[in-house]
Formats: C-alpha cells, sequence, structure tokens
RNA sequence: GCCGACAUAGCUCAGCGGUAGAGCAGCUGUUUCGUAAACAGCAGGUCCUCGGUUCAAAUCCGAGUGUCGGCUCCA
C-alpha cells in the first residue's frame, strides 16, 4: 500500500538490532530480529540482487545505498554514465538467474576497521565514507567502534545490517520500475547518482494489484482529468501557475463559498492586503533572510519588493490599525490571498506544486489564556470543511526547526501550549520533532485519499514571535496594561489549487452533486424537444442548480455517453412523455434510474442535497 | 537548480532523412431517434523555439523553453 514509512530515530538502536541478528534464518526469525516486516527483508534483499547484477553487467561501478522503500526497493550507483532502458532488462535478465540460483544470505560480522580495508580495496568510496561515518558517530558518543556486518549470496557481498530472507529463491516476483538520478546523501552539492527503483511482492497478486494501483492513480491524475473535463489548463507563458476554466473556477468558487458561510459562522472577518510589498515588510517579518530563495522580487523606482509568498505580515497592519482590547480578542482575520513563491524549477507539478496559489487564510489574534480553546476549535473547522469531500484528517504536532527566529523560552511556551491543545481535542497526533516554520510549531493536518494515498493538507500555526514581537502587536488588559497577544496562522483546504488537484484524484473526477461544475444535463431526445428542455433548466437554475441542456445534433444515447464521460452526476432525458407530464426521472451517472418527479419537486431535491454538501 | 526521458491537429497517438497521418473532438449535410458512440462529407499543423549538418530535417546534432520520473525513505 501507499503507506509512508516511518522515519527512523537515532543510529544507537539500529547497532543494537545488528548485533542481535541471527547469521542466517528464515525470513520470520529475521523479521523478529528488528525488519518491520517480512515484505521489507525481502525488499531490501531484492535490492542487494539487483546490486550484484549491475557489478556483473557494469565491473567497476560503485555503490550508493539500497534500501526498502514503500511498495518495493531502490538502489542508488555510480557507474559515470545514465542506465538505459535495455540496460535495466539486462540487469532484471541477471536478476532472476540469481534467483533461480538461490544462493544463501550469509551474514558475516567484521570490524569496523577491517570492512573498511575491504571497501577501500574495492574501491567503494561511498561504502568508506558510511563507515567513517559511523565511526565518527561511535566516537562522538564516546563509545568503540561498532562491530559491522556484511551480507552475502553468490559472490556479492554488501555492508548491510540486515536483516535479509534466507536465500534469493524466497525473493517474490519483482520488476524495476524507473531510472532517476539522485544526489548522494540528498545533497545536491553532492555527486548525482544513478537510481534504480523496483517493486517486489510476495506473490504474482500482489505484484499485478501493485502494477494496476499504479495503472489506476496514473487513470485519475488530476493533470489528465483536468484537460479531461476542462477544469484547467497550464502553459509556458506562466510555469507553475494554472489557468482556470469556467468549469475548474465554478469547484473553485463552490468551495470558497463554503469555507465562507463556515468562517461566518465561526466569527471569521474578511481582509484583503495588496500583493506587492516593499522589501522592508520583509525584512521585519524575517521572510527577507529565511525564505529569501522562494520569493519573487522585483524592482521599481529604486525601490526593492517582492510578491507575497504569505498573507501574514501585512494582516498585522489592519491588527494595529487601532488599538485593541483585551474584548476585542479572538480577533479572526480571514483572507483568500493570491501567493507566489519561487519553486525551483525542477519540482514544479500540476496543482500540487505551483508557485502561484490561493490559500484559505486567517491569522487569529488571541490571549494566551483563548489559544488552547481556539486551536480546539480550528481543528473541528478541520473536521466539518473534510468531512464535505469525504475526508478524515489525521493530524502531527511539529516544532522547532533548527532554523528559526526568536526567543528560546516562547519557543518553549508555543509549543507547551499547542500541545496542550491537542491533547484537550484528544485523539491520536503524531510528532514531528524540528518540522515547524521558522517562526512558530505547527500542526500538520494529513488525510488518505481513495487510494490510500497520504497528503498533507492544513496548517495550524501558533506564533509567539513572528508577528507578535517582530511587528509590536499589544492589547489592553483588564488592567489597562499592555500585552502580547498570540497569532494563530491556519489554513483549512491550504492551498485550493493542490486541494482541488488532491480532490480531482480522490473522486476520480466524479466530483459529489454540491461541488460538481455541471449538476445536471437535460437531453432532449428530438428538436422539438429542446424548448420544454429549456424550461425545466430553468426551473433548475431558479433553485441555484448548475444545469445545461444538451441541444447538440447526437442521439440521446451518445449525449448520455457524453455527459457520463463528463462525469456529470445526474442525466435527465426529455421526450415526449416528460414535455407532456412535465416529469423527469433522473439517470444517476451510476447508471441507476430513479423514478419520475415532477419538475419543480425534482429542483427542490437536488437543490436540498446540493445545500447538505454530502461527500458521495 | 541538478540527472534522465519526452514535446507532431483541440485530445490520444502513428510516422523517425525524400513534399505530414489516424481515431476522437469540431464544422456542414442527412437523420429526430427512449437511457454509454447514427451516417456521409469538409476543415484543421511555423511537426515546441532558435541554430547547425545535409542536395533534402518532423526525423540527425547543439542550445533554449516547457512537461514528466526522480533528487525527502540513510549500511
Amino acid at each position: 500500500m501507499f503507506v509512508r514509512r516511518q522515519t527512523m530515530a537515532d543510529g544507537a538502536i539500529h547497532d543494537e538490532e545488528v548485533l542481535e541478528a541471527p547469521a542466517r534464518g528464515s525470513a520470520d526469525e529475521l523479521l523478529d530480529a528488528g525488519a518491520q516486516s517480512d515484505l521489507d527483508a525481502m525488499r531490501h534483499s531484492t535490492a542487494h540482487v539487483m546490486a550484484e547484477a549491475v557489478l556483473a553487467l557494469f565491473p567497476g561501478t560503485k555503490l550508493g545505498i539500497g534500501p526498502a522503500i514503500a511498495d518495493g526497493f531502490y538502489y542508488d550507483f555510480d557507474l559515470g554514465r545514465p542506465f538505459t532502458p535495455a540496460d535495466l532488462e539486462a540487469i532484471e535478465a541477471r536478476m532472476r538467474e540469481s534467483v533461480a540460483a538461490d544462493h544463501p544470505f550469509v551474514r558475516r560480522e567484521v570490524p569496523l576497521a577491517d570492512a573498511r580495508a575491504v571497501a577501500e580495496g574495492q574501491a567503494q568510496a561511498y561504502k568508506v565514507e558510511i563507515l567513517d561515518d559511523l565511526a565518527r558517530r561511535a566516537a562522538a558518543a564516546g563509545e568503540p567502534p561498532p562491530v559491522t556486518s556484511f551480507y552475502e549470496h553468490g559472490t556479492f557481498s554488501d555492508l548491510c545490517k540486515g536483516p535479509h530472507v534466507a536465500s534469493t529463491g524466497r525473493i517474490g516476483p519483482f520488476k524495476l520500475l524507473s531510472v532517476a538520478g539522485a544526489y548522494w546523501r540528498g545533497d545536491e552539492k553532492r555527486p548525482m547518482l544513478q537510481r534504480i527503483y523496483g517493486t517486489v511482492w510476495a506473490s504474482g497478486d500482489d505484484l499485478d494489484q501493485y502494477l494496476w494501483r499504479r495503472a489506476e492513480a496514473r487513470k485519475r491524475d488530476h493533470r489528465r482529468l483536468g484537460v479531461a473535463l476542462d477544469l484547467f489548463s497550464f502553459h509556458d507563458v506562466s510555469p507553475g501557475s494554472a489557468f482556470w476554466h469556467p468549469k475548474g473556477q465554478t469547484i473553485w468558487r463552490t468551495l470558497e463559498t463554503a469555507m465562507r458561510e463556515l468562517q461566518l459562522r465561526r466569527g471569521y472577518q474578511e481582509i484583503s492586503t495588496p500583493i506587492l510589498v516593499d522589501k522592508k515588510l520583509w525584512q521585519q517579518s524575517g521572510h527577507w533572510d529565511l525564505y529569501d530563495a522562494n520569493m519573487f522580487r522585483l524592482q521599481s523606482e529604486d525601490h526593492d519588493f517582492a510578491l507575497k509568498p504569505m498573507n501574514c505580515p501585512e494582516s498585522t497592519f489592519i491588527y494595529r490599525s487601532k488599538i485593541r482590547s483585551y474584548r476585542d480578542l479572538p480577533l479572526r482575520l480571514n483572507e483568500y490571498g493570491r501567493l507566489h513563491r519561487n519553486e525551483r524549477s525542477g519540482t514544479l507539478s500540476g496543482l500540487t506544486r505551483v508557485r502561484q496559489f490561493i490559500q484559505d487564510d486567517a491569522h487569529v489574534y488571541v490571549r494566551p489564556d483563548q489559544l488552547a480553546d481556539e486551536i480546539e476549535a480550528m481543528l473541528g473547522e478541520v473536521r466539518e470543511a473534510y468531512s464535505w469531500v469525504g475526508l478524515v484528517p489525521r493530524f502531527a504536532f511539529a516544532t522547532k526547526p533548527d532554523k528559526a527566529i526568536g526567543d528560546p523560552a516562547l519557543w518553549e511556551r508555543a509549543e507547551a501550549l499547542v500541545k496542550d491543545a491537542l491533547d484537550r481535542a484528544g485523539g491520536d497526533y503524531k510528532v514531528k520533532p524540528k518540522d515547524g516554520t521558522f517562526y512558530a510549531p505547527k500542526i500538520d493536518i494529513y488525510i488518505d485519499d481513495a487510494l490510500g494515498r497520504e497528503w498533507q493538507m492544513a496548517t495550524i500555526q501558533a506564533d509567539l514571535t513572528m508577528l507578535p514581537e517582530r511587528f509590536d502587536l499589544t492589547y489592553i488588559d483588564e488592567e489597562g496594561s499592555e500585552q502580547r497577544p498570540i497569532a494563530i496562522h491556519r489554513a483549512i483546504y491550504g492551498s485550493l489549487e493542490r486541494f482541488i488537484g488532491i480532490l480531482v484524484e480522490h473522486f476520480a473526477g466524479a466530483f459529489p452533486l454540491w461541488l460538481a461544475p455541471v449538476q445536471a444535463v437535460i437531453i432532449p431526445i428530438a428538436d422539438r424537444h429542446q424548448d420544454p428542455s429549456r424550461e425545466f433548466a430553468a426551473i433548475m437554475r431558479a433553485r441555484g442548480l448548475r444545469v445545461e441542456v444538451d441541444v447538440s445534433d447526437g442521439r440521446m444515447q451518445n449525449k448520455i455517453r457524453v455527459a457520463q464521460e463528463q462525469k456529470v452526476p445526474y442525466m435527465m432525458v426529455v421526450g415526449d412523455r416528460e414535455a407532456e407530464a412535465r416529469t423527469a426521472s433522473p439517470r444517476t451517472r451510476a447508471g441507476e434510474q430513479q423514478p419520475a418527479e415532477g419538475w419543480e419537486e425534482l429542483a427542490a431535491r437536488l437543490a436540498a442535497e446540493t445545500a447538505a454538501r454530502r461527500p458521495d
């Protein structure tokens, strides 16, 4: 499944696992020895077999690392040139030979110094570096150099903590998937290696199912469906920025309207602030130093400006436009501001990674004693909004990163308050150390979509530093003295672009009635049914429904097919019977035929369904 | 940004040194039809851009632009 692996904790624990791992054993025994699953062990073993094949076919290749990952494995190689598709086929064939030969995996423990000598002898520079790192880490912890382990199968041997399956014959059906460049240790200043990705499963059925899931994910790809459903497009005149077509914009406005309704109920007030902002603001906020690489800058009349990458600093101008009393708080200011972030060209991707986007952003200024209640209420906002589209949020608590501004004491206080709110809201959450923003600890909200893929969506940040301190925000308390408010930054959909992209894939383009850009298509059978159809459409539109009449020259069957392909929730055929009786029997896009109803009743029923914002 | 691949009609794609093709969509005509494709005809292209090689370039080479797969899973 598309489950994201947890990142491992520190290295010391792994060293213990290494020492306890048996020299040989069944996959189950090895599992007991510390692998997350026998599947992981098998995936790791497959990576070894791939490395064996690569070394056999391309002697002198330097090995990077080759871990198991979600759904498969990879191995990084340095052979001085990229792999070709033909290389992959040859490697795969060579791997099958190794699997057929059923070589046992043998574990051998070697003192670190000896291992280093071996790796150096084989000119495996990356392995030498790994060993040196291990030695350095042990030294830093005041421990003796650890004993390392090698796993051998056939003539191949690789530095590896294990565990592995008993022999290469235990490796299930596999397939090499792709090659990609990958920097050594993810660092763009280091050499670029060639990474081969592969997948391996316990059974042929599992492999087929995985490949089917990949194919299904491709079919649901919002970039494909966005074109097919006429929602949006991208053009090289503005890379990373969507052009919204009428239907996509309808989805957008519908989501926005729903959120505005929620915000009104929760006491938010909407503001709007400029996009083009003087450098001095960004210097004051800290963005100029810490967010520099992500800002688009421009100059005019000797002034430096930047397009805003975030709305937050400007909202403080509205806060400070008058003296605030403790009675004014919480002050909830929301803004649908257009943001620009200069993402590196190679990272742009459809609607999920863009340079220009709009968030359903808000900044809520609270007294410290109000923070936990407010955050708890926001978690409720998230649950409500996500229920409209059938998503269930999960929460993660992200703490202070290394690159941060502000007084450490304030950070400590902010983290304690956020944690308190999370605990009070109940439910599980995981902790992501050092994953906060440079100005605030935060709660990140994740969902799993219909294909089980995890996405990061909303965020709630408790800021005691950037806005309150740097912009000197105050309120007057009961005693008449000045106090600092806390600023909560919060977005629920997050970026509307990204949210819609995820929804397209989640629903495979079949949006629920309340969100569908066209909610119903009325299909006249013959030309004489066009006027009655228009009359019916007018009744539907009077109820606020988004309805089209298909007056094209096609046959009814074809019109149904087109509406099906456009994933329109309801189709209403109008022929002699319907025109006469002023009724319609809706056909759903699931192919279900509903009983005939009068035009007025049907319009009222669909309008009520729309207002309910149900996710199905 | 870096590595690799790709870029042909609105869409999906074929053609891979010798004057540009299909299906769908579009337009026109015929058809007026009961719940997933009526029939016929027509039109549609600086083959991403710029430069080079060649008698000849969509095709080969180079540069640029954009898109896609990655660069975050740490023996």
